[in-house]
DNA sequence: AACAATCAATTAATTTTATTCATGAATTAA
DNA sequence: TTAATTCATGAATAAAATTAATTGATTGTT
């Protein structure tokens, strides 16, 4: 019924002053403009100018009319001006999952520098998942996947962007402190803080105790990496985290790092993106910046 | 670009979760409603929703057009609510313009049943124009014209719709409290209050002085009908006002109505209006309303 | 007062756009 | 597997918008 071009023509014709200028202005013949307010004048069953002479004035229908179409043009102009960001990838909500504990801490480096160069994409993190991460990947739930373990599948794609080393954290007062390296069967009288997930998917388990059959005399989960380190800093236990994180923390806690076995532990923080995303420029540009960081 | 028809699809089709069900309500083919999608997305560059198998799923600028069209169309049909209102003088704002002093206090008496009759209407009351209240009339500053000299003029239509009787007001004290009726000779030694406009449109001057060839002593002009009686009550002069308007302050201040002349000063008041608002119902109602107060 | 210029409305012709019809491929449910 | 449903597509058609050409009216100028 009422249409964009009647808004537009009613407002470019207060602006011009009469049918014909505001015909040329909105690229139409004065015809063509005439023709399609009478169209609609009819179907309001109201007038919207009062004809006097060649001049106009707005019935009080016409001033309503103008007040609503000096509203809603410019919204649609917007929208417009959004989705052409959105068609380029220019703007959007970049949501994040989040599947290992310490990968905030690298997170947080690399989303305050994009958030700077994509003034107009918005960064989500979620962290729970109905059907873990790369179900949440699937079902849309979130869009990038941060996670030590990629997994191949078609329609996704996983990139390495960070390498680092997994290490045991002790107290500078521990026996440990000073050892090259520790050694399972050394873990066996201590307390071991985690974070609380499944022990299956905890590296010093999987990659380092349970091939040696050994379990931690107490396993105790701690929620935050703050506390954790208070503690273990404290001499209540020993922890296992990506040796950056403990290097950042050592101005703070007087903790050591000591390495997981002879060779230690290699880990990797994969970025996991589903493929039909790849033409999206934020996406891309996370990427790029997360690998440019390291 | 973006047409109301595309708004109105998006939003549908999330309501009914499919395109065909979506067309339907819509009272478009299936077919039609693909190829206008199809258009806009082309236009856009880029899609509105991903088609995995039959089901659909809001692509981000889909989600951010279904919101605009949560936000837009609405707007568009109350738009059109109220033109329908307009269109059959539901709707309007009834710009009411004086000419005589006392008139405002009748006019009260008629705009406040008005206004509960009419709740979607809105009246206003002016009372300077800068060419008369017919100019008023003439250039759309006013809707409706309150007088007591109708003018017969094209284009123009007067009701009477008030008769009343212009008297003068002594206070109770001075000598022709109890006269049968004013002679003009008996004003030549007093103090005359009217409103301040022009002499030449004072009843009391060009039907009862004037005639006569008698002026008064002093002539007082006095905006607020309060005040001129105040003056009257305490003998600071006399006045000329409809009688009506005299017996509602009688309870409030002391003072008198005497005929002007053996056979009194007959008035009336006239709504004037434009002839081509006669077809707006809620200007129609209020004449009615007038001549039904009377 | 006559004249030219400008404006808006109108009609008929034309072009553009929207819609339908017919059909096929893909997906889902039985 | 079959049958039914959904969506997309191309060609045909219907509808709508636009244009060209003209008219009547108004305004400004000489």
């Amino acid at each position: 019924m009422i249409e964009r071009i009647h808004l537009a023509i009613i407002r470019e014709v207060e602006q011009q002053g009469s049918l014909t200028a505001a015909a040329e202005k909105l690229f139409l013949t004065q015809s063509a403009l005439s023709h399609s307010i009478k169209k609609l004048e009819q179907q309001l069953g109201t007038d919207i100018w009062l004809r006097e002479g060649r001049s106009l004035r707005l019935t009080q229908a016409g001033q309503y009319l103008l007040a609503v179409a000096n509203r809603l043009l410019p919204q649609l102009s917007l929208a417009e001006e959004r989705l052409r960001q959105f068609a380029q990838g220019e703007r959007g909500t970049l949501r994040i999952g989040m599947e290992c504990h310490p990968c905030y801490q690298w997170l947080l480096k690399v989303v305050s520098p994009y958030l700077a160069a994509w003034p107009d994409v918005d960064v989500d993190v979620k962290q729970k998942f109905q059907f873990g991460g790369i179900g949440a990947l699937f079902s849309y739930e979130i869009d990038m996947l941060v996670t030590p373990d990629p997994l191949y599948k078609p329609g996704l794609k996983f990139v390495p962007v960070f390498d680092y080393e997994q290490v045991l954290v002790v107290s500078r007062q521990h026996a440990l402190a000073q050892a090259e390296y520790a050694r399972p069967d050394q873990l066996s009288s201590e307390t071991l803080i985690t974070y609380p997930v499944d022990v299956d998917r905890l590296d010093i388990y999987n990659q380092f105790l349970q091939p040696a059959g050994i379990s931690p005399q107490v396993h105790k989960p701690i929620e935050t990496t703050d506390i954790m380190l208070q503690m273990v800093a404290s001499g209540r236990g020993v922890a296992a985290l990506p040796r950056w994180l403990v290097e950042e923390y050592q101005s703070r806690f007087d903790v050591v790092p000591v390495k997981l076995g002879k060779q230690g532990i290699a880990k990797q923080i994969y970025l996991g993106t589903r493929e039909t995303d790849r033409e999206a420029d934020y996406v891309h540009a996370f990427i790029a910046l997360s690998q440019s960081i390291g």
